[in-house]
DNA sequence: CAGTGGTCTAGACCACACT
DNA sequence: GTGTGGTCTAGACCACTGC
């Protein structure tokens, strides 16, 4: 095999080969194999909890080398889209499995380790139709107006009232979804995304604030009006960036805190 | 070779021994490699913003092939420990640079980008020696009582107060440091460490809470009494995760927000 | 045992930056 | 042109998992 940037043609490489615009830029063979891996990822072809085909497969598939396939799931296994597992496969991430529970969660008990409280109790306030107002079709990438669903929870931890969040969806791809299904279900909201709408969220972007606690914040918390609290904003994303879910979260931050690394 | 440590005399290339040790469970080449790197970087042989040896030399003096030295290298640039350029070479990372000068710093203005408000006006107030309370030490990993350097400072972003941070540092790396220094010097704190102490701050970790605005910080920060302001207490850590500095900061959040993404 | 991912090699060639 | 990192290959062998 030559290092040509399209690969044979016999077999079925899913990058356009032939118009060659201004700044082709050079893609290479393993970014092309990327690419067309995680096309398959959100078609669905593997699902997730799934093992993806062996290396060696993928290799004959694509008519590359193992090295370059290998390099191609080592980009996507990085940002944490596949697991491999030395010895068994290499699989589709997933929310469901209990190492990765919290990864989207970073309030952490001020004496305790992540999860060591065990599982939140969910409360479930409402699960509605609305419209989509302004900043929240902005969010979404939908018009103002499209219909969304729209959630409020309650998280508490060993009885304690701990984090309020409100949940747009664009209600098209979350079509169906209702309180009860929302409360009867076990696990992460992430992973009943995952099973019941074929919806995995890959990546998020928060936007934290400290604000005080106005309007029913205070008795469905639990706190005094005008108690601190961190304000939590996330637009979280599907494969191929596309916004799948607002956010609006509020934590109290006097058993807990939010726990960040950089690096 | 497997558990061999070290293959530092003549060719010893990839031949097992065939001891069944304990635990030591498998360490391969390249994460010898690395770690080798790691001691030459803790240890100022290449210093931040300097040009490691290239590949091929490196391959060359630890006897592996120059795809060994690679996978090492990309270990290191992925934890932002080195940064690679094309046919130019590969350089210690540095705070010093334009690029990851706000990697440290996620407060970002409501509208705008990171940075788009141009350098913050930095003002010190004070800095002190001290001896360490109880907490202090206990996140330096040093004895109550043992010398700190004790700093305080505040950040304006366009003629507006918006960080108020208070920095302990332990005393004998930074030994000579005053506030005259601080005042005067330009830059990220971070890439003076780096010129000034050969301490290089590689990741932190952060608490991030909401509370009211109460002692001094309603003077310094120019917001009312209660005001909810973002307390970030930071641990940063060298090479080999030493830890060389706390940071309490409070952030106000009408103006900036503190932005995280989550993958 | 076979199959999977993980490591290592030696060599070829490509893209990029300097001189 | 020379030297750097970046890509790709083909093959060997190791470590882990499960039949």
């Amino acid at each position: 095999m030559s290092t040509t940037p399209i690969p044979s043609a016999d077999q079925s490489p899913a990058i356009s080969a032939g118009a060659p615009s201004l700044a082709p830029s050079f893609s290479p063979l393993y970014r092309q194999i990327k690419s067309m891996l995680l096309n398959s990822l959100r078609l669905g072809e593997w699902k997730p909890g799934e093992a993806i085909p062996s290396e060696m497969d993928l290799a004959t598939r694509f008519h590359v080398s193992q090295g370059t396939v290998r390099k191609a799931i080592d980009d996507l296994a990085a940002e944490n889209l596949l697991v491999r597992r030395q010895g068994k496969g290499t699989f589709v991430a997933t929310h469901a499995e209990q190492q990765v529970q919290f990864r989207f969660l970073k309030l952490v008990p001020n004496s305790g380790t992540p999860g060591s409280e065990g599982p939140a109790q969910r409360e479930i306030i409402q699960c509605r139709r609305v419209s989509a107002s302004l900043d929240v079709a902005r969010a979404l990438d939908l018009r103002t107006g499209d219909a969304v669903l729209q959630a409020r929870r309650v998280l508490s931890f060993v009885d304690t009232p701990t984090i309020l969040e409100d949940i747009w969806l664009p209600a098209a791809p979350f079509k169906g979804l209702t309180a009860e299904r929302l409360t009867n279900h076990q696990g992460p909201m992430y992973a009943l995304f995952e099973t019941e709408f074929n919806v995995r969220m890959v990546r998020a972007e928060e936007k934290i604030r400290a604000e005080p606690a106005t309007d029913g914040l205070e008795e469905l918390l639990k706190v005094d009006r005008g108690t601190p609290l961190l304000s939590v904003e996330r637009i979280a994303y599907t494969y191929k960036d596309i916004p799948m879910e607002l956010r609006r979260g509020y934590y109290r931050t006097d058993t807990h805190y939010y726990h960040n690394r950089l690096s």
